[in-house]
DNA sequence: GCCAACGTTGGC
DNA sequence: GCCAACGTTGGC
C-alpha cells in the first residue's frame, strides 16, 4: 500500500464535498506526469491527504482512500466540461482518474506553514518550490509523522 | 491580484 | 528538435 497526497481547490472541490459524496471521482488532471503516476503507481487500498489549494489557508484537511484503479476520466470527452480535452474520447482516451472514498477529517486542519516547520517533513515534493503536480507521493514514515503531528496540539 | 516556476504549444 | 511565447498553478 502507498501514501499520498492530492491537491484539490476548496472552492472547486473540498473535504466537506467528498465528505457529503461518500465516493469522490478525481476527475480533470490534466498533467502527464500525475496521470502516469495514477496509472502506474496507484492502486486501490492506497491511502491519501485531501490537501486544500490555491485557498487563504493551504493545507491538509483529511483522510481518504483510493476505491478504485484509474480508469479513463469521461470529462474528458463532455464539452460541456471545464475539463474538455478535445484530444480526447472514448475510443483513445487521453485522461484518467481514480475513484477515492472519504474516510475522516483530520482532528485538526495542518497547515502548509506547520508543514514547513518540520524537517521530518523536508523531503515531501509538495514543499518545494515550483512544484506543480496536484498529486505526489510520500513516504510511510512522512505519513506517520503527520498523523503524529495531528495528535498535538 | 501578483508573479515565479513550470508545462505545453507551435513556428522554424 | 530548439526555444520563445503563452497558459496554468498556487503561495503569498
Amino acid at each position: 500500500m502507498r501514501y499520498w497526497l492530492m491537491k484539490s481547490e476548496p472552492d472547486t472541490y473540498s473535504i466537506d464535498n467528498l465528505k457529503g459524496d461518500g465516493i469522490g471521482h478525481w476527475d480533470g488532471v490534466r498533467n502527464y506526469q500525475v496521470r502516469n503516476m495514477m496509472r502506474d503507481d496507484m492502486s486501490k487500498g492506497d491511502q491519501a491527504f485531501f490537501y486544500h489549494s490555491n485557498c487563504k489557508n493551504p493545507g491538509i484537511a483529511g483522510i481518504m482512500t483510493i476505491s478504485r484503479n484509474a480508469y479513463p476520466d469521461f470529462t474528458a470527452w463532455d464539452n460541456t466540461s471545464k475539463y474538455y480535452d478535445p484530444k480526447s474520447n472514448e475510443r483513445n482516451p487521453q485522461w484518467l482518474m481514480v475513484d477515492v472514498t472519504y474516510k475522516r477529517n483530520l482532528a485538526r486542519f495542518i497547515s502548509l506553514t506547520e508543514l514547513k516547520q518540520h524537517t521530518q517533513l523536508a523531503g515531501m515534493l509538495i514543499l518545494r518550490r515550483g512544484n506543480r503536480l496536484s498529486i505526489t507521493p510520500i513516504t510511510e514514515n512522512e505519513w506517520n509523522f503527520i498523523l503524529q503531528l495531528e495528535q498535538q496540539t
